[in-house]
DNA sequence: ATGGTGGTCCCACCA
């Protein structure tokens, strides 16, 4: 099963190269982010005329997550849970569940934009690290139910300087703070597996976002933020992961490419 | 300095 994760930055502006994608790449389950569109306003013929059922989570202007599947989905469900202790639920549009009934085994695909945090400090930050701390009580439920997982979508984290062109100009960036790498890192330490960089050790230069300014793309200045964290059960499935670079080159790109993840289920 | 979106007719917000 070929499972695809791309922060597509406005589904309505990016109607033809996600059409395109889909018939062309044929992911069998698409995770999307930044649909920038709500449940109603999103232009679901794009999924289901490319054979896809489609599960959104979106609001308006910004924000916004979707899973897309040739397979069957069940138990879809939209936000993180709030912490015990009692804060309110997510207002902002970032998360989805469903499971996806593969040809012999089910994966529960958890879909992702985590909050940028930019400036930091400050509320927004206090907002991304809060938000963290819900995606890891998640990830310990899962892990603790035994259910087979993955999370999967835009991170906004530079999980180390490797993953970054010029990883000087982010050091005090929200994506690349201390406080953030220790929030990521304690997703791993549960026993997660960034696939990318499993399947990749110690290669700098690939990465899954360029800034829209400056020439980016073209010096390869880019940012690696969007991943697969897996399970251990999943892990074990995964027979690639890769980065769709040049779809970065197409006209009226995204500012992110999909990353691609191949499992044996 | 680039782009998407939404509310107004150029500007603010977000990345």
């Amino acid at each position: 099963m070929k499972i695809a994760t791309f922060n597509v930055n406005g589904i309505k502006a990016r109607y033809g190269i996600v059409s395109d994608w889909l018939r062309e790449d044929a992911p069998d389950v698409a995770v999307l982010q930044e649909i920038k569109s709500t449940d109603e306003t999103f232009p679901r013929e794009v999924a289901e005329d490319a054979g896809y059922e489609l599960h959104t989570h979106g609001q308006k202007g910004f924000n916004g997550v979707a899973i897309l599947s040739k397979r069957p989905v069940e138990d879809v469900t939209r936000g993180l849970a709030p912490l015990p202790g009692g804060e309110e639920d997510d207002e902002q549009a970032r998360y989805i569940e469903g499971t996806v009934i593969g040809e012999r085994d089910a994966v529960r695909i958890c879909g992702l934009y985590l909050p940028n945090g930019n400036p930091a400090p400050g509320p927004k930050y206090d907002y991304k690290l809060a938000w963290m701390a819900r995606l890891e009580a998640r990830a310990r439920e899962l892990l603790a139910q035994e259910i087979p997982f993955l999370m999967t979508g835009d991170y906004n984290v530079l999980p180390t300087d490797m993953d970054a062109a010029r990883p000087q100009v982010m050091a005090e960036d929200a994506l690349a703070l201390p406080p953030t790498r220790r929030a990521f890192q304690r997703l791993l330490n549960l026993g997660l597996t960034e696939a990318f960089r499993a399947r990749h050790p110690g290669q700098p230069g690939h990465y899954s976002y360029w800034d829209y300014q400056a020439g980016a793309f073209e010096r390869n200045h880019g940012l690696r933020i969007d991943h697969f964290l897996l399970s251990p059960a999943i892990a074990d499935r995964m027979t690639d992961c890769t980065i769709q670079s040049d779809m970065r080159a197409r006209q009226k790109p995204s500012d992110h490419v999909p990353v691609w993840l191949d499992l044996d289920i």
